[in-house]
Formats: structure tokens, sequence, C-alpha cells
DNA sequence: GTCGCCAATGCAATCGTTTGCCATGACATT
DNA sequence: AATGTCATGGCAAACGATTGCATTGGCGAC
């Protein structure tokens, strides 16, 4: 039915140890040119491929990778399992995906599950801020990398944005519009996304001398969060005329309220979101947004596991470049 | 370091095979209840996990079921793969997704990579209407379950939309507005998406009695690919007053076109799309399309997959509802 | 001609489970 | 008391690959 090293071996006149050692470029050389010859002939004459569960067995390692994502369908992450995808499969690894939901019980039984598959690391967007479990599992010297978001002590090797200086330039591109009334729609401040990208906020308007607008916290990255927290910039005296939102869907979260209360986006308020989701741009008014690298996070939180794999080393912090993509919802105050 | 089997046995004092026996429900009635409970404790004690590796070898099952995907980064896959994982999941597997770019070399390097690490099943969504790897996979009683899309033959299981009925829908819709010369800007005819929409946009005008429009043939799924197919329609003679659009996509793409003809929809064109992919009803002109339940496909698909692992039968077909979502992009044509 | 070295390959243990088969002993039956 | 039955649990062989160690034989050195 299914050829194994076995059938290979007989075909090819050799002992299994030796096509094993054959077939294994590593190995090659402790085995003559025309026995290898013969044997990759064989192999491929009968199609052979190697079991990975036994031979996982053997060396204890899956070539699997754990993938955890809160949730595959919000946008910004099917990008950034593209990128670690394309990293993996080439170095002959796969990808498990699994959504968590932000549920921390759920994440615990699926990195338990991962690891009784003998997953060989894991690619974290999970993240919180204090995040007991993944200290837990890295002090167990299981291989990760975070993405996109991180924890606050410096532990965890993670490739995320940078996010201050794509903060810096949305609050740079409105005070060049001519705005002085500048404010924050704030993610939740448990995740480093939230609470990195609302201090740089504070920090840019410190930095040029404007007192910052009142702030509102919205309690999770979505659409109908953002709209709620978005109530109490509107009621804010002086009112903002921008507004920083903590990302896309808190942006967009933003607009529904401005429409709501009968304001206009520019006209009456600017708005700046983050991470350029799809389809921004065909949005009423297009978004001013801060893109970042989703797919280049995945590919270097890969290619960095990979080599955490191969020899365990300090924990580093990859800051990839932002890019401010000016649009339509950013416009000078009205006079 | 990691415990295993043989450690639970000599923690509780029995044989390995015992103890694999009381772990085992579907044994454990071959083990008296007292050393069963002895078993279990010791394994909860110790924190045992069973190694997958090891036991897929011995039980040639891996407990991993492969997810071929054109390409993730299509809103239309994430919502199916999550249905997938939220079955997958509590049954004790996991899924590995992997992007084949619709490129016929890397999908069978992929599958072959998926069948050596023994994956117990596969759901795939990127089926051609002939495609000789997928039936090759079929005759060697690899379990198969196709989503979205199928194969002309209707030899191996799938879960898709129903389509004929979401396109009638929308031509009705159209009709009723009062539009007369209705067009089809249609997707690849390689694809049973492609086509079998086509051939129910041509079925439901001949119902109507009413004569189609031109229908112009888009390369890909794609916003480009529908923008340049779309010049021809604009070209017509009488330019029809609506269009049904393959998808979502091609129907941006219309909208590109309208916009560099300074056209307007639903002004000059009435417009639907097809899948109702996010962020539609925040577009300019908010798009009118059919809504397929995407989730719920990948959630059937995964549980039919299940099934036919169990036992394998016979190759059903699953035709999941659609809905019409009215929006902004169609309106009666001018008079 | 003998010895020793080295390259090439065979041997067998091992990874952690599962499972068919056999041994044990308790109990019932006659 | 001898026999049969049955529940229980031990034994050991798989599953398919990798790898440390042992063996073989060819060749050069003395």
């Amino acid at each position: 039915m299914t050829v194994t090293l076995s059938d290979v071996a007989r075909a090819a006149g050799v002992h299994p140890g030796t096509a094993s050692r054959a077939l294994n470029p590593a190995t090659r050389g402790r085995v003559s040119p025309t026995t290898a010859r013969r044997v990759l002939a064989a192999a491929d004459r009968l199609g052979y491929q190697p079991n990975s569960l036994a031979r996982g067995l053997r060396t204890r390692r899956s070539f699997t990778i754990g993938i955890m994502i809160p949730d595959l369908t919000n946008p910004l992450f099917p990008p950034i399992v593209r990128g670690v995808d394309e990293v993996l499969g080439p170095a002959g690894y796969s990808g498990l995906v699994t959504n968590t939901d932000n549920d921390g019980a759920r994440e615990e039984r699926l990195f338990a599950a991962l690891r009784a598959r003998q997953a060989d690391g894991f690619i974290v967007a999970t993240a919180q801020r204090t995040h007991p479990l993944l200290e837990r599992m890295v002090e167990a010297n299981v291989p990760m990398v975070l993405v996109n978001r991180t924890t606050d002590d410096r532990s965890i090797p993670a490739v995320v944005a940078d996010e201050a200086d794509g903060v810096r330039a949305s609050v740079a591109h409105l005070i060049a519009l001519g705005h002085r009334h500048i404010s924050h729609l704030a993610g939740p401040q448990r995740l480093t996304t939230g609470h990195s990208r609302y201090r740089a906020f504070l920090d840019a308007m410190a930095r040029s001398e404007l007192d910052p607008g009142p702030v509102a916290f919205a309690e999770a990255f979505t659409e109908a969060a953002g709209q709620a927290a978005a109530r109490e910039l509107l009621a804010a005296e002086p009112r903002p005329t921008a507004v920083v939102a903590g990302n896309d869907l808190l942006a967009i979260g933003l607009l529904d309220t401005l429409d709501e209360a009968g304001l206009e986006c520019p006209g009456d308020m600017s708005v700046v979101g983050f991470n350029d989701i799809p389809m921004l741009s065909r949005m009423t008014p297009p978004l001013t947004t801060v893109r970042i690298p989703q797919r280049e996070i995945g590919v270097e939180a890969a290619r960095l596991l990979l080599d955490l794999i191969g020899e365990p080393g300090p924990a580093k912090l990859l800051l990839l470049p932002t890019r401010l993509i000016e649009r339509a919802s950013t416009a000078p105050p009205r006079s």
C-alpha cells in the first residue's frame, strides 16, 4: 500500500539503515556515491514518502508549528498567517492554525493539544501585556515568537510593527493640516497594541507642545466598542477636530458615531486609523491610516522561530516599519 | 522530562498495556474499575499527555486534516476555515492550512507533504471543474470534502452555496426594480462557481422571458480582472442598466470601470455582487449582494469529512441556502 | 605476509503507543 | 475434587524511521 523505507532498501539491495543515510542529505556522506544513487533512484521509482510520524517519534521533532490567532476572521491576521506559511512550507514545516477567541481556558487547552502533537514551536498572536501562560511556556523552553502584540516584560521574542512611529506620523500629519485639538480613541490597555499606541499618542503630543485632547478607551478592538467609546469624544468640550484611533475597526466605529450625531468626516472631524485592513480605500470617506507590513511580520516571525528552534538564543524584539497612508478622512479643520 | 505512558503505568503499578486500556474510554471495559481509577488518577497527577506521534504511528491515524485554500487573504475563506476549526477542535482533530495560489504544481507538492504527514483527510477549496489530481486522490480512498467550489462530475463530496438560487434572487430583484437590460459579469468558467452562476443567470433570464444582455467573462475572481472585463459591458449597445456580477470582487472592479467612464451606480447602472464579503455595507455605494453562509459551509464540510473518515460512503452534495442582501447599489433604472 | 586503518554498510535498539494473544486465578458447575 | 468459564492484566510485537556501534573487506605500510 504505502511504500516504506524498508521497501526502498530492499529494492536497492541495501539495509534500511543505509537507505536512511543515503536519503538524508546530511548523512549522505557516510554512504558511497554509487549506493546513494541506487537508493535515490529506488526511492524515486517507488514514489517513497517518508512517514513524518515515525520520523518525528524517533527524532522528537514533528516539523509542525502551532499558530495561535484570536480570530482568523479579523482581517488583520490572514496576511500574517500567509507570511508565516510562506516561510514554513519551504523549510519543511506545516502550521496548525487555531482560534482562541481571546478565551484563556480555550487557549490553555489548545496549547496542551498542540504540545501533545509535539509541535516544535509556536507563533502567537494572542499575547496580553501580562500573560502567565506564555511565560510558563517560555520557561519550559518551548520555542515561541509573538506577532503583532507582545508582553510587557521583554522575555519573549516578538515581531511587531513600529507603532510609536506610526502614531507619531499620524499626529504629525494632523498637526501639519492645522489641527490643534487632537484626541485618541484608545484600544484595550491590557494589550500592548492598545497601550503602546496610547503612550505614543501622549508622547507625540508632548513633543509637539500641544495639550492632548481627551482620550476614550474602547473595551475591545471592534467596531461596536469603538462606536460606544467614541461618544465620550463627541461630548468633549471643546470637541476635538481630529482623532487618532487605536485601529481601523475603532475608526470605523467612530465614523458610525459621527453619522449618528449628524457630523461629517472629515469636515467636522478628521480620523486616522491603524493597520490598513483591506477595502479601506473604498469606504466613505476613504480612511487615512497607518499601514503595517502584515505579511512581513509573519515572514520574519517564522524565520525567527526557525532560528530559535535551531539554536535557542536571547529574546529578540523586531520592529518593522510602518507607513502613513493619506486618504480622504483627514483634512484641515474648519476654520 | 515529558511523562510517558510507562511512567503512568509504573506510578499506578500496572503494565503499560493495561494503562493504555484504562486511559482509552473505548477499551476501559477490559480493565477493572479499581485499576482504571488508579491509572486515571496517576495520569492526572503526573499530567500525562499522550504522544500523538507515537499513537498515530501505531494506529495509522494522525488526527490531522489538510485544508487547501487558494489564498487565505481572500476574505471569502477565513470564515470557512473558522467553521472547519470549530468542528475539528472538539473532535480532537487539528487543521493544517496551506495556500496553493491556484498553482497546480504547488498544490501537488502540498498534497504530497500532507499525506506524508498521514493527514486523515482533506478539506479542499481549490477545486476546478475538471481536476485530475483530486480525482486520483479520491480513487486512492483519501477522505476529502470540497468546499465552495466543486467539480463537474459529482464524484467528490462537497458543500457549496445554492448559487443558482442566489442568482435567481438577484435577477428577480433587478426585474422587480424595472430593469429590462440585464447583463452578467461572469467569473472564470473553469471553476464551478464561475460556471454555475453563469448558467443560472441564463436560466433565470430565460424563465423571465427577457433576453439576456451581453455577458463578459473575467479571467479571475479579482478586482482587476473584473475591471477589465467590465469595459466590454459598458461598450454594449444598448448599454445594460443592471449587471449581476460573478462575485463581490468582480462587482467592485465594475464599479471602478463605471468611475473611469464617468458613470454612476446605481443611477446609470445597478450592480449586484455575490458572497457578501466584509465591509461591503460601508462602500460607496453599499453593495447589494448574495450572502452565503461561509461559516456553515466550513462547519458542514468538517462534519461530513469526519463522517467519511468514520465510514466511507457515497459522495454527497450539500447545498446551503443563500440570501439576497439589498443595499444601495441597486435601484430602478433611469426612465 | 601480516598488521592496522578506514570507509562503507549492516545490526539492533529506540522513540511511545496500541493490541492480539496468552497466563493467571477466582469462581461456578458437575 | 476436577473441570470449565471468564474477567483481568501481563507480554511482546508491531508501526516506520534514525543512529550508535559493530562488522566487513580493501588497501597501504612495514
